[in-house]
DNA sequence: ATGTATCTTGAGTGATCACTCAAGTAAAGC
DNA sequence: GCTTTACTTGAGTGATCACTCAAGATACAT
């Protein structure tokens, strides 16, 4: 055996989420991540081997966070389409402690070129995932009786992550919380008027 | 008198909004900019004095562009909201030949920091102006009777402003134009479904 | 204590960045 | 045709980019 790291993994990577998330891929240079991650590049690359490979973790890392907490308010209550609402009205009054108020994944896409086999096919897979799991939603809320069988999932769910696209650019354009939050409400308030009296 | 430019500075901005649309400012660089507009750099800083303040000029075009694209389609027919529900739609089926199916205005404020002072704030301008303008036509829509008159203009533009981020967003996301119409045509339908019987 | 395996260091790599400027070139006025 | 005036050129600027690697430091096993 040998010494181990100094740095624990998982601390540093999501030190290196905060700076990117924050600044955007191009945006950091190995200075910023030097500083923030207190490595010297020696060790970054040792570590990570590239500066997109250490991006990709980062991304890999925060959507996995992001699964997490959406799950968790989903499965809170009994009611689908109230969980989906409940998600959208906490993602409208994030705090100032976070990096961005914008999406990290909708960051990326729209820095990554179209024909970008790395950063931006993760991104879009990442999305897709997501996407995913918001259809698989509707869906339970379509066999629980909450939401009229005429409904399509896939489009309701292709919906919603539009809905919060937006949502979180436009959290990014203004200062006023408050609007953000008004802007979570209707949305919100759109979903549980779908459902079934 | 003397000798004039070889370009047409309209035309120069117009080759710079292609590049800067789809490749955003940090990826873009001066190597690029010379071969698109066919200048060398003492041209290019002779006419635009920077990097910046060309992608600057260039982010004006682009939004007049798209303010002069939105008069028209909103006062094509007598109905305001009707109006804003194809202009929905249009931004629903963009060609191709369009530089990037995202927006300029959401691309660079995802890429500038938040305290950036130039293009930034620039952005977040032209943003205000859209919204703006959303809200003048819902507000006409209100005085003819038809939105009711419990509707707030300015969230109801916020709400649309919103929209058309993430329908963009989204469509940079997918290669299924067919998703994108559909997601754009969801969103008009709820437009127009907001209108007094 | 000593050896060893592994991690950390930071000066240095060539490439590329945005940008400059002295020299060259071309159009308008005479 | 010559002068004037403005635009264009492109090699060159220093700075910064992502990245490397030989040397040094440190925690483990013996």
């Amino acid at each position: 055996m040998a010494r181990q790291a100094r740095h624990d993994r998982q601390e540093v990577l999501g030190k290196a989420l905060e700076l990117f998330w924050s600044k955007g891929y191009h945006a950091t240079s190995l200075k910023d991540l030097e500083l923030a991650l207190d490595m010297r590049p020696g060790s970054i690359y040792a570590a990570f081997g590239s500066k997109e490979a250490l991006y990709s973790e980062t991304l890999a890392l925060y959507a996995e966070t992001s699964r997490l907490q959406f799950l968790e308010t989903l499965e809170a209550g009994p009611r689908r389409l109230q969980g989906l609402a409940n998600h959208v009205r906490k993602l409208g009054c994030a705090s100032d402690t976070v990096p961005s108020r914008a999406c990290m994944l909708v960051k990326t896409l729209l820095e990554t070129p179209d024909d970008d086999p790395g950063l931006r096919v993760q991104t879009e897979n990442l999305m897709r995932g997501m996407e995913t799991m918001f259809a698989h939603a509707f869906r339970e809320a379509q066999e629980r009786g909450e939401l009229g069988p005429e409904a399509d999932p896939q489009r309701c769910a292709s919906r919603l992550q539009a809905e919060i696209f937006g949502l979180r650019a436009y959290a990014q354009r203004t200062d006023s919380r408050e609007k953000v939050a008004q802007l979570a409400e209707d949305i919100a308030r759109e979903l549980e008027g779908r459902a079934l009296a």
